[in-house]
DNA sequence: AGCACGCCGACT
DNA sequence: GTCGGCGTGCTC
């Protein structure tokens, strides 16, 4: 009797997206076991792929002769068979490739903590978790979803939270970071895993603060981007040994957890979710895959609904969770009604709204919501206001964010160590509606108080509770202890004036993120913003707008109320893709159209279907991706053109419609 | 990706 | 006659 090892192969190929048989050599059986790293050949002799052992079989479908594993890299499983079946579901629903997910879900191979994970301690106990209330909502909601396998839309708690530690530190953190934590400890409580999901890395450290006084250090695992790949491999494998609370960013949501109870995630509208390597993947749908896989609870947590969690809670897949009324933010939408001369109408501030901020700052500190910094900024000589110029072109420099190197933004130029013509000064600063300008015209309007500025660039995590003006980037605010005395929102007309299908998603996401950084009750004023907007605010409930802006995708068969397959390459390959879907699209396919691309005659279309075809139609873009990787393109005129597939095929990203 | 297989034009 | 051109297809 032979043993059949079947193998998933480490490339990106699509036509190699398969299983694939090797026979397991004598010497190697006792250590080949799912989830191991191996080499084997492929084709030809001499050429080895790295793979993954799945499973250990006695006999495999493939007819041929079996070729033999080369070698065992490592007698680690570190691909969990949980893991592998999630990666498969999530490559197969974007029409994309399984070793791809997989590059996400496994660190590339590091040795020492292999060898750590080897020699650890396989009776170890660890100390048990208290159970803690889930704080902010009414008395058991929270808890039962998470005891009962359930899956909810859960509004934040709007405002900072104190956690009393039961032996460390009290600290305040984030509302949505207390709930989490006391939901992944509920979890942890039970001895089963929770992974949990949040968009940047301030978040991380804000969920791990809320985490630590609640649960023991040794039962909480960091996955980040900023870790390096031994990091994460050690913390991949100590999230299996044992149930562990996984957190992190995009690919905390791979975390190989054992006995997984619980998945959630913070703010599933930032884009920052959005995978930007192939299949280009969102964090919510690895988190919809996984918990259908796994049967754990779901908990989506944000002020601000986005509009693909609304989908799911209209459907009744998701139950809606809202915390008590009392918590909410006092929101105070003020027409822009700026008098006429004083320094706070240089501040774009309304008179009442300054009022209440001049107030507020003589007891704490008070923020200010600005737009982006780089927006219709420009760069001054900072000696002698000379507007700054481009060397190459004369057109005017500007700075993306703040202390990036000047860029002209006519030709592109990079003004490094810039002189300024006029008084040979070397320093820049920016004038414009930014965060800076802001800043120094409250300064004038708020004679003696502290201002400090935060933006992307010049990022502040936290300010003290005292009186200080914070004029800060949207997403860039800091917190701080206990709340700021009081919010304004400005810039808010000038946001939603983008273009773009998330545009007011985006907008409410910044507002209340910003708003639920007051003190309880505090006041937020929302500037120059009036309508459906601002009454959802005002009364709190974000689920509306979220609603209201599904209707309005479902008339346009624009995403979320549908799905979108983008497919581009040459018109032949699109145009037969496009075919080969047959009935399953619904409205008329978009294109095919010619795009700009570095390749010419590349065109591209979209077509639109319903969920309910998801799984067909990702099969056959898939098939058809396969079928054209092997035909090399040739352009009309017959020239041969290098490596770029013919076809190319994206799920699910809405971008397309920002221009439609 | 790579590499072998295979079927048409100039060559020792 | 056949060497090698690259289009085509396969990889357990």
């Amino acid at each position: 009797m032979t043993t059949v090892a079947r193998v998933v192969l480490d490339s990106p190929l699509p036509q190699l997206d398969r299983l694939f048989d090797y026979r397991v050599p004598a010497e190697l059986e006792d250590d080949c076991v799912p989830g191991v790293r191996v080499k084997v050949p492929l084709r030809t002799g001499a050429r080895m792929s790295d793979a993954y052992v799945v499973e250990v079989v006695d006999e495999g479908a493939f007819p041929g002769e079996l070729s033999q594993i080369e070698t065992l890299v490592s007698p680690v499983p570190v691909l969990a068979p949980e893991i592998w079946t999630l990666a498969r579901a999530v490559a197969d629903r974007a029409a994309g490739v399984a070793s791809d997910v997989l590059r996400l879900a496994v660190p590339t191979r590091q040795v020492r903590a292999e060898k750590a994970w080897l020699a650890r301690d396989p009776e170890q106990v660890l100390p048990a978790v208290d159970a803690p209330a889930v704080t902010g909502y009414a008395e058991g909601v929270v808890e039962e979803i998470v005891a009962t396998n359930g899956r909810a839309a859960v509004a934040a708690v709007p405002h900072p939270v104190q956690l009393d530690a039961a032996g460390g530190d009290a600290g305040w953190v984030p509302g949505w970071a207390a709930t989490l934590a006391q939901a992944a400890a509920r979890t942890l409580a039970t001895e089963r895993s929770a992974v949990l999901a949040v968009p940047d890395f301030r978040d991380v450290m804000d969920l791990e603060r809320a985490l630590l006084a609640l649960v023991p250090a040794e039962r909480v695992v960091r996955f980040d981007a900023k870790q390096t790949n031994g990091q994460r491999a050690k913390a991949l494998l100590q999230a299996r040994t044992h149930p562990v609370v996984a957190i992190g960013n995009r690919t905390a949501m791979y975390a190989p957890a054992s006995e997984l109870g619980l998945i959630a995630m913070w703010d599933d509208g930032d884009a920052s979710f959005i995978e930007q390597r192939a299949p280009y993947v969102h964090t919510r749908d690895v988190a919809l895959v996984r918990a259908a896989q796994s049967g754990a609870s779901l908990l989506f947590l944000a002020h601000a609904r986005s509009t693909d969690v609304q989908r799911l809670v209209e459907l009744g897949w998701l139950d809606d969770v809202v915390p008590y009324r009392q918590a909410v933010p006092h929101v105070v939408p003020t027409a822009q009604q700026v008098n006429a001369d004083g320094p706070a109408a240089q501040a774009r501030i309304p008179s009442s709204a300054w009022r209440a901020a001049r107030e507020a700052s003589r007891t704490g500190p008070v923020l200010v919501q600005v737009a982006n910094p780089g927006f219709g900024t420009g760069l001054v000589c900072a000696d002698c206001g000379e507007r700054a110029h481009c060397r190459v072109c004369g057109g005017p420099l500007g700075a993306p964010t703040h202390g990036a190197v000047p860029q002209c933004r006519f030709c592109g130029a990079l003004a490094a160590g810039y002189r300024c013509p006029t008084c040979g000064g070397g320093k820049l600063k920016a004038v414009g509606q930014g965060a800076q300008r802001t800043a120094d015209e409250l300064g004038r309007a708020f004679p003696g108080t502290r201002i400090v500025v935060a933006d992307g660039s010049r990022p502040i995590d936290e300010i003290p509770a005292k009186p200080a003006v914070v004029v800060a980037t949207r997403g860039a605010e800091p917190s701080t202890p206990g709340g700021y005395a009081c919010v304004l929102l400005l810039d808010g007309e000038k946001m939603l004036g983008r273009e773009g299908l998330r545009v007011q998603e985006e907008v409410l996401r910044f507002w209340t993120n910003a708003a639920a950084k007051g003190a309880p009750g505090a006041e937020v004023y929302l500037v120059g913003i009036g309508g459906k907007l601002a009454t959802a605010m005002a009364l709190w409930q974000l689920d509306g707008p979220a609603h209201d802006e599904l209707v309005d995708r479902r008339e346009l068969l624009f995403p979320p109320a549908v799905r979108v397959a983008t497919l581009s390459g040459t018109e032949a390959a699109v145009t037969a893709a496009v075919e080969a879907l047959g009935e399953a699209p619904v409205g008329p396919v978009l294109g095919p159209v010619p795009v700009d691309d570095q390749i010419p005659g590349t065109v591209r279309a979209i077509v639109r279907f319903p969920y309910a075809h998801g799984a067909e139609v990702a099969a056959t873009i898939k098939a058809e991706v396969i079928r054209r990787s092997s035909t090399r393109r040739v352009l009309p005129g017959g020239a041969k053109r290098r490596s770029a597939p013919a076809l190319r095929a994206r799920l699910d990203d809405a971008e397309p419609f920002s221009e439609v």
